[in-house]
DNA sequence: GATGAATGAGAGTTCATTCAT
DNA sequence: TATGAATGAACTCTCATTCAT
């Protein structure tokens, strides 16, 4: 092989997280059916085999892109919310600036609908979103709630539904992002409609 | 041919609505491109060819789908919310009511899901949901809002903002229950969901 | 029924000509395989089935097209030729100039290239051709060439081999015709062409 | 995998050969339509798939087919008439052997029937039949008939015009024999019938 | 007789997966 | 390990033919 060619060769684990890459690309176009596995090998710069040398099969590969890209980051959500000791107030509008931020910058992650459209093909994905992903998350959250109880910020109330309803706009401001924006004349603008959530969620949850 | 055959056939409307229902089934239960059309066909007790004879692609049998499905419930619920003009709550209330018991009672509709799944595939559909089923609804939403500030039941805000805040949970319920529904040991609930998201909603749309 | 679509109904023998008819356009734009029954149905004003209460496939519609468009055309040439007795260069020149006429019109007959085209799948066709077709019409010519031999008008030679060799070019001039016309950018005319044709043959003809 | 069973592999550029060999039988055999690409397939001792790997589409298989099969005959036939300096009667009667041998060994060249048939559905076809086939072979032989006139070898005419006269019965004869001769009881000889075309060709070309 | 809805075998094509190199 | 040619099951869609009306 001519040293051009190897130089050019990738190291195992950036050919695995180059094909990762872009699956990520594939399945966010045309969804898990119709995304090629040869246009994923393709765009990673690698051979239609070499795919299946690092993942034994199409669904493999889908789940091993989710793994990946969502563990790092319900991870550091969580550790922001466990660690966050100030008012209830400012946290919610970190999260929602976070959110706005990704959403309005036109990178709004494509997980909630992959999940969404493939739930009933993938049964093991979802129970791994329930364990690690929407478990963790609502946890962490409902742990916010209750500390801002605690401190008497808010009225008594079940802090594991104020998480779920809390989370609500913002799981509807991906969605919406993600279907609609592609051919929306004026898209959604997340970021108005998140402040004003909060403003009234805040105002719900004051002291009677 | 035998009666019992002959039995066996259907008459033309039943034929088409027949073949709808069998893909309705498929596509919830497969996705768009999982969906065989010979399978629609033997469910619907009607030959490959037949499901030709009605819808020219396998696209249009879905558009097709939708659109018999949305359209009277849509109309439905935009009469309802347009004549409504008694007191916001009891509407809001009366909205969650219906949707609870459809959820709760395992019939939700897969429709929401679908648009999520396919909407990359079908820009036209999205289209058509904006125009006809979100546009419709969130406009019917935003009148009865409207009222309610010119009633002077609740504090002057823009009621296009707080109708796609109000749907929020509404949508997050039904998606929660398509996706975890399935494989959850001890289902989500909506009715108590959708109860406490008023009663919060209403705290926060209360003059100050 | 009404009265306006009754009278709009054709009798029994005109269906069959109009199916005949239709079918003949439809072989000739599309070739056999590709020709559909509806849409011949549809050109001859008459329905799908109605097709197959004359002809039981597609094969026997086809057959008899043939037969009925060769047989009379057939007879009639060979009338001529058969009871024609004067000079063998008129009664060739008033052969090439029916032929050229009909090509250069436009109108060149499609049955020798659905001939060509079919032979491998209906061995019945070739069979009904070299009967009736080319065996009455070769006999007929040969006929004429053994009078002309009779009458010293030529050279004594085999009187089946001229016929087929006067032939030739006449056939060639129809595939030309019906291959290549129709994206040729100057078509070739059939007219001179026997002309010069029958001049030389007639030349060779000659006695020594 | 056993020995039997590699051994029966073929190598790439003995495979592409194979499945054109095969697609020759198919299409001579069925016409374009009626050839199916499994069966292609298998007699090329190939999967199905495979055809699709080499060719895009069954026309490209079709039109690869006759470029591969028809460029190296054309271009031989050309190359002998443009560098022949003999008597005209010589290269007529050489050209006229070649033709006879062929078919009267019963592997007449099933490509003039494949243009004839399909000449409606691939315009490109007949356009590179126009261009690299038709064309090549009459300027070819309109030259030679040329330097014969030059010579005065034959008596001053239109040497395009008697290149499109010789051609004649020599096509004539190849479509009998792919027409009539399956059927045929006693197999028309084009030795003797191109034989018998020169003798009076030539004679008809004398000088007066 | 006439209709056209209904049938279903069969075609071309795709693509996840395998495997010889 | 890496390749990509090869496989073949499965899919959508077509259309000659049938048959209930």
């Amino acid at each position: 092989m001519p040293d051009a060619a190897r130089s050019r060769r990738l190291k195992p684990e950036q050919r695995e997280a180059a094909i990762l890459d872009a699956a990520l690309e594939a399945f966010a176009r045309h969804g898990f059916a119709d995304a090629r596995i040869e246009d994923i090998a393709r765009v990673a710069q690698v051979s239609k085999g070499s795919v299946y040398l690092y993942f034994p099969t199409k669904q493999a590969l889908f789940e091993a892109l989710v793994r990946r890209d969502i563990g790092p980051r319900v991870a550091m959500a969580r550790g922001f919310l466990d660690a966050y000791d100030g008012p209830l107030e400012i946290a919610l509008q970190n999260l929602a600036d976070m959110v706005s931020a990704i959403i309005d910058s036109g990178q709004t992650p494509i997980y909630p609908r992959l999940l969404v459209a493939e739930s009933q093909r993938l049964p093991e994905l979802v129970d791994f979103y329930r364990r690690e992903v929407v478990g963790v998350l609502l946890a962490a959250l409902s742990g916010l709630f209750a500390r801002a109880m605690t401190k008497g910020e808010i009225a008594q109330d079940d802090p594991v539904m104020l998480a779920h309803l809390f989370v609500a706009p913002v799981l509807k401001a991906l969605m919406w992002a993600l279907v609609f924006t592609p051919t929306e004349p004026e898209p959604f603008r997340a970021g108005p409609y998140l402040a004003a959530h909060i403003r009234l969620f805040l105002k719900g949850l004051q002291h009677a």
